[in-house]
Formats: structure tokens, C-alpha cells, sequence
DNA sequence: CAATGTATGTCAGACTACTGACATGAGTCA
DNA sequence: TGACTCATGTCAGTAGTCTGACATACATTG
């Protein structure tokens, strides 16, 4: 058994198939983004200060999916190497606002040139019509997913 | 800032919607396995056990898009609670054919029907057609991310 | 003004999954 | 037959993320 081929198709669950996508994309990701010495949150949130200064860091682990607690101890590992910023003190609440540094934004400037084209990789095969359709049918199942208060019939 | 409106398109990445797609599906998954003490690799070995029973650590780690090390720890978990069982020796190989116990596959029934209804709810608000294309759309994608080794241009 | 609720930042511990490494079994080929 | 390649199972150490908990700052409400 297992030649190569492995013949799972595994009932054509969409949701399964949404996590081997996932999955795939992680890895080409993980695949580009380690010889650069940088893990795919670290990338992320990078990415996010780049297209939004100033995010604090309860925001930024919003925008890149994980707990406030692991943000935390990558933005402070970020700090110590110089490639982020934050005021010691909070201007407003407890809110601490983030930037890039130079260091951060020549290090961000690499790795997504290299995220690009992994995404591109990824598209290759879709027109435009079908990746404007993929990004809409993609946004439905989140909104039906973090929605549905509504269990009703 | 921040006030439930969150207003994060993100440029309108096809992966980061992706992404948030996964991500959203893990949450919900997580929030109906986890009082049933199961984790989502947990519930994926069981269920992949049961459509193709005898397969070995390292097929079921390919499956459920783990290492087969952690594959190992887990399965070794299961077979001590009595959810699992592989023979002593290998018949052939070195490859050790797993199976579900009984009580592997009622622990499954329980947490499969939770999973179906996470899946329905993802795809409340699409139809046969858009599904259909779902599943094919991130197909497309996965075979573009794990074939390309045509670099070429 | 005092009480409550919500959001934030942070510390500590636990867990899951990963990388690295090694040995075993089977197939391929000179 | 022996060398090589490949896949497998497993042990050990590491790393990233999580849950739990606490204190602080602001908004709301009585």
C-alpha cells in the first residue's frame, strides 16, 4: 500500500478538502518563509503592521488567528531583535500601538515578495473570475461559521 | 479602534482568506470536540480509521496533515484508552495496520455527527452548485501548491 | 460617585506538533 | 549476493500555541 498514489478522496467532505488546502498553503509557506529564519505568524504580523500601523497586540492576533497570549511572546521576541516597535507606555487605555522599525520593514520587503509567489503558485490554475469566486464562497462559510447564533429552524 | 467593526479586508488575499477560512472551521471544530475530550487530529485518526480501516502511522499521518512522529504519540494515546488497536508485529513490512474498537467507533459516532452539523453549518448559505465549486476550486489549488515543480520562465 | 462590564497586557504552566536522529524491513539494480 | 534507495516506526529534544489567571484602563449604568 502507498505507492505514490494514495487514492484517498475521503467522501469529498468540502471541509476536509479546506483543511488540505490549508494545510498546503501552510506548508509551501513554512517551505519559504524558514531558510529566511522567520515562522508564518512572525510573517503575518509583519504583513499586518506594514498595511496598519499602529495595531496593538490584542489586534494583531486577531488579524493573524491566534491568541492574544502568543502574540505576545512573538511581538516581544520581535522587539528584542529590532524589527518592531512599542511605546513603554500606553497613550490611551492599556493598548499598546505597534510599528515597524526600519530592520522590520527591509526584513517584511524579502519574505513577502516570497509569499507572493507563493500565492500566485497557488492561483496559477484559477482565472480571475474563479479566484474573485473562491475568495466570496470562502467568505460565506466564515460568516455561517462565526454567525450562526441563529440555531433555529 | 476596534469596536466589534473590525474592518480588516487585508487586501483581499485569496490565502488569507483562506486562511481565516481554516482557521474558523478549526475554532468551531475545536468548540464541539474539546467537551468530548477529543482533540481535531483525535477525531480525524478515528474517522479516517473507520472509512479505511488497517491503515498504518505513517498513511494516517499523511491523512490527518500531521508528522508521523506526532501521528505516533497520538495513536499511542488512543490504543491506551482502548480506542485503537495494532498488532504486535508487522505482517509485512514494517508498516503496523491499525484498527477501531468497539469502543473507538462509538466514541466516534458521538463526535462525527458534531462534525457533520460544524460542516452544515459552513455550508448553510451555499448551494449544491457553489459547493460543488468549492471543493473543486481548492482542489485546483492544492494539486498547483504540491505540483509545481515546473519553475520554469 | 460607585459598581459593573469589557478589553487589554502579561506571567506561568501545559500541551501539541515539529525537527533531528536512528534502526528495521522491502524493493531495485549492478 | 551486496550496495543502494525508500518507507516505516520510534525515541528524544525543541518550539509554537494554548488555557488559566491576574491586574489595569476605559465605558456604561445605577
Amino acid at each position: 500500500m502507498s505507492q505514490g498514489e494514495p487514492g484517498i478522496e475521503l467522501d469529498t467532505s468540502v471541509g476536509y478538502t479546506l483543511k488540505a488546502a490549508a494545510s498546503a498553503l501552510h506548508s509551501a509557506l513554512e517551505a519559504v518563509l524558514s531558510p529566511l529564519g522567520m515562522t508564518i505568524t512572525h510573517y503575518s504580523c509583519l504583513e499586518l503592521l506594514a498595511q496598519r500601523p499602529g495595531l496593538s497586540n490584542s489586534e494583531l492576533a486577531r488579524g493573524t488567528f491566534v491568541t492574544r497570549q502568543s502574540m505576545n511572546v512573538l511581538l516581544k521576541a520581535l522587539e528584542r531583535q529590532g524589527l518592531v516597535i512599542r511605546p513603554a507606555r500606553a497613550p490611551v487605555g492599556r493598548a499598546l500601538p505597534t510599528e515597524l522599525t526600519a530592520r522590520g520593514r527591509r526584513q517584511l520587503e524579502v519574505a513577502s515578495a516570497a509569499v507572493r509567489r507563493v500565492e500566485q503558485d497557488m492561483l496559477a490554475n484559477l482565472d480571475a473570475n474563479e479566484q474573485d469566486q473562491m475568495r466570496r464562497l470562502l467568505t460565506t462559510c466564515i460568516a455561517s461559521l462565526t454567525e450562526p447564533p441563529a440555531s433555529a429552524t
